[in-house]
DNA sequence: TGCGCGATTCTC
DNA sequence: AGAATCGCGCAT
């Protein structure tokens, strides 16, 4: 079982919110399978979401964000940092989210070092084939009570409105 | 063709 | 608090 388009094709914001729990897993080259279930999340959504790459126009390193959901998309932050996102909404309208933790690594940086990629597996679907992809668990594990919403991290530039967006999404698993 | 800055992380 | 580090996006 894995999450395909029709989960993926809703808005960014419930996307990143349906995103945490979910098994977010690997197939390397030589074979070795990694897995973890998505402990934060957040959502950039649209064109006039200013903190989103997509907000001025189509680029080369942004098209995906226009293309069909259920792809990632993987950029360099800082010269130094691969950032992980999955692309959602329908085809023509940009919209990801940013995966930035799983349960046994945080920070987005060091969840892509984790989990080896880069920009060569940007564009991928969501898929065994592609050796990434998003298994749901057979019982889902996320209580309402347990998940919390807050701005989303390193977007001051964003403006006001922006800026305070509670788009991004944190799941503490329960002890 | 050049330049400022960023959806970060680690160290001092 | 500051450095590392480089591609993107906008200005020249």
């Amino acid at each position: 079982m894995i999450l395909a388009h029709s989960f993926f094709a809703r808005s960014a914001p419930k996307v990143a919110r349906d995103l945490l729990g979910k098994m977010l897993t690997r197939r390397l080259p030589d074979g070795t399978r990694i897995a973890a279930p998505i402990t934060e999340t957040e959502a950039y959504d649209g064109f006039d979401d200013r903190a989103s790459h997509a907000h001025r126009a189509k680029t080369t390193r942004n098209a995906v964000m226009f293309g069909p959901p259920g792809y990632t998309y993987l950029y360099l932050c800082y010269g130094i940092h691969w950032m992980l996102n999955v692309t959602t909404r329908e085809e023509g309208y940009p919209a990801a989210v940013l995966v930035r933790a799983t349960a046994v690594v945080s920070g987005p940086g060091r969840l892509t070092r984790y989990f080896m990629l880069t920009g060569e597996q940007n564009a991928l679907p969501l898929r065994p084939a592609s050796g990434i992809w998003i298994e749901p668990k057979s019982k889902d594990p996320v209580r309402p009570g347990s998940v919390r919403a807050t701005p989303r991290v390193g977007v001051d530039y964003a403006g006001p409105e922006w800026r305070a967006k509670p788009w991004r999404f944190v799941w503490t698993p329960d002890a």
